[in-house]
DNA sequence: GAGGGACGTTACAAAACTGTAACGGTGATC
DNA sequence: GATCACCGTTACAGTTTTGTAACGTCCCTC
């Protein structure tokens, strides 16, 4: 789970990012008011990428930036500045942002939250969230879980593999022989009821969202929405 | 990241596409304005996808179309057809559209990723997906399967999560806490064995790559490339 | 509506997986 | 180098998962 150490003084910017962030992503949020209790932040925890506004009482945050790039334990974070439009932007303009990023105020969280999964995805690419949705089925990579309706369905590595042959084309119908090859590896055309007695399994555990698999007499399984 | 040729002499479409696949997902796109065009690019970048507009000055679209399908270099590449709602759209309707598909404008951004995004998964299986890489280390999230060395190690529901966990921060030392809670949703700083066995099994089945699981003496484990 | 093929269901035994306890090593600290 | 905390290893039993056989049911075709 991403990390984000969000810097600013005014309480309900924070909130407004914490709110968006945290809606939409999963992020370990932490929270500075001031400079150095940012840089201090900064050096213990390392976040994966920290959100600094510039308005800051006290300390500078362009002062701030620098530490930031200075100190060894925090030089690799990457920073999304947040900036009044007017001078402010015109000095990081020039500066050589390398991996970073800044946005002008007012500011959408969506732009907000757009620029934060880049980032994050640049320079950290194996840390994308990894969940495949149809409909409201949302099958997580990572995790081995399947989320529907609210509810953690846990499934076997086999059913986890099958659902996810069956999930990731929605509406097309996949064939026995191709799912016995995808889960199982079977490779020649077998004759079993392994795969029906897994769909069986599957379908136990959906029960909530109707028939998502159907039957294709003759040819195999689709699944679909509901 | 999958290569999509547009057609179509409307700069505004070509432009609303773009925009719209961009942002959504990585695609390298390529664009053409003309069927003499689109030909040509068809067959010197063969991309995995073609958006291809029927309304086209000079040569019509389906003409096109069946150039595409009666080329060896391109005859295998899935073609979504734009038409104006009418007379083009039943003859379509007559057509063998085998792996292909077509949308009525005006189209919604969003059906058309849809279509993009199936019609790419369906024919090339591959894009979907979803390897970890991290030096010779590569997790197969689909089929929950490692790959080390040229060959394919099985790997059971914990052990996999386990890895992966680890191998998503190449590097950087994961807390036994982290690891607990994120493997085993274990809240608590539990006192037990059995992260240790997990990973000793884990390195069990690694050796040929010497020690890629690093201990960390009082804080975690690392992984590292080998 | 009889027959046959395809799919659904059940029950079960074998295999795999998993967490834990117990104990053995090893490194750090004084 | 004694002590202690922490990690490694082993063995094992409980649990889960898995494939299969056997039988039931449904649907299509004639």
């Amino acid at each position: 789970m991403p990390s984000i150490l969000i810097v600013d003084d005014e309480e309900d910017i924070r909130e407004l990012i914490a709110v968006n962030l945290l809606r939409e992503e999963n992020y370990k949020l932490t929270e500075a008011v001031n400079g150095l209790d940012a840089l201090e932040k900064a050096k213990s925890d390392r976040p994966d990428l920290i959100i600094l506004d510039l308005m800051l009482p006290e300390m500078d945050g362009l002062t701030v930036y620098k530490t930031i790039r200075e100190d060894a334990r925090t030089q690799d974070i990457p920073v999304i500045m947040l900036t009044a439009r007017g001078r402010l932007e015109e000095k990081i303009e020039g500066l050589e942002l390398g991996a970073d990023d800044y946005l002008s105020k007012p500011f959408s969280p969506k732009e907000l939250m757009l620029r934060v999964r880049n980032l994050l995805r640049r320079t950290n690419p194996n840390t994308g969230s990894n969940v495949v949705e149809s409909g409201p089925f949302s099958l997580d990579k990572n995790a081995l879980k399947l989320h529907l309706d609210g509810e953690e369905i846990e499934l076997t590595a086999t059913e986890f593999k099958l659902l996810l042959s069956l999930i990731e084309s929605p509406g097309i119908t996949q064939e026995r022989a191709d799912l016995l090859k995808k889960v199982w590896g079977y490779s020649d055309m077998i004759q079993t009821r392994t795969l029906d007695t897994h769909i069986k399994r599957l379908r136990e555990k959906l029960t909530q969202y109707g028939n998502s698999i159907e039957t294709v007499r003759g040819v195999g399984y689709r699944f679909s929405e509901g």
